[in-house]
DNA sequence: ATCCAGGATCTCC
DNA sequence: GGAGATCATGGA
């Protein structure tokens, strides 16, 4: 690698491993136990945990500066953040314990839309291997064998037949679905900042496939929307077991809950539990 | 082999 | 408006 492109950054609250192996992104690649290649915003990036609180980005200190620093949210002060939604509860304290050092990416709309669509009904290792054959049919080339997420201009003429044949199976509808109201400004990204998050949500889902819990991923991931808390099997599992000890509760009366415990801070205490709830197997 | 996945939709009442 | 079946596919 070109010694030239290379820059360590210390940081604290910042982990390679669990901000990326939390669930919330898909296109990256373990090389070592503290290696990632990571593709994103149509690049390719090498990363290197080089001790418990510095990063190697080999990358430009332009591109860190005005791409990567953006991307994975080096701004934010998460102390602060995991000191407010854990300050009154022992099981969110246990829960950050585990994922310290996690943060939540700003992803790009369009990929993320995609990816959380096909994420329904889906296996983690599955949907990463899907959307590397959709990066690899659409995308643009980066290196040799690697690929950038396709952006909405690119997959403008994509079929639903096509789609099916890359292995989406019923999904194939949803994501035609969502290019046609992308294309055609059925749903306009630019009108999205001048909506509450009720409105945005209720406009997300006009897509076909899209319900709660993807509309919920796709702000938080990459709109910015940190009060959404998306519940999946995994979060509501671990939010009925911590929270009222194996009673049975509606999705609408977990999201009340969190919304009363953990405020304009709900998604990030949804992603602790989340990485907590799996990498324990709660309820498993 | 059979189960099941970071759900959403359709159909039923 | 809530419960239950259905959906494509392949990794475990």
């Amino acid at each position: 690698m070109d010694k030239q492109k290379k820059m360590t950054l210390t940081i604290n609250d910042f982990s390679l491993k669990e901000t990326l192996e939390c669930g919330q992104c898909f296109r990256f690649q373990k090389i070592d136990e503290f290696t990632y290649t990571v593709i994103a915003r149509q690049r390719l990036i090498h990363l290197r945990q080089a001790t418990h609180d510095s990063v190697i980005f080999y990358t430009s200190q332009k591109d860190f500066d005005t791409i990567w620093k953006d991307y994975f949210d080096l701004s934010r002060d998460y102390r602060a953040i995991k000191k407010e939604i854990s300050e009154h509860d022992s099981m969110m304290q246990t829960a950050i314990q585990y994922a310290t050092g996690l943060r939540l990416l700003q992803q790009e709309f369009f990929e993320c839309l995609i990816s959380f669509i096909l994420s329904q009904n889906n296996h983690i290792p599955r949907i990463k291997r899907i959307i590397e054959t959709l990066s690899k049919t659409y995308g643009t080339p980066l290196d040799e064998n690697s690929y950038a997420f396709p952006t909405l201009q690119q997959m403008s003429s994509v079929t639903e037949d096509e789609l099916r044949q890359l292995g989406t199976g019923f999904r194939a509808k949803y994501i035609t679905d969502a290019i046609r109201k992308l294309s055609d400004n059925t749903i306009d990204p630019t009108a999205f900042s001048q909506m509450d998050t009720a409105k945005l949500r209720e406009t997300l889902m006009k897509i076909h496939g899209v319900g709660p819990k993807v509309a919920d991923c796709v702000m938080l991931f990459s709109l910015k929307r940190y009060e959404v808390f998306p519940i999946d099997v995994w979060v509501k599992r671990i939010m009925i077991d911590l929270y009222c000890h194996g009673c049975d509760k509606s999705l609408k009366e977990i999201q009340a809950l969190a919304k009363e415990m953990f405020g304009k801070n709900a998604g990030f205490a949804q992603q602790y539990l989340f990485y907590y709830a799996r990498q324990n197997k709660i309820g498993k």
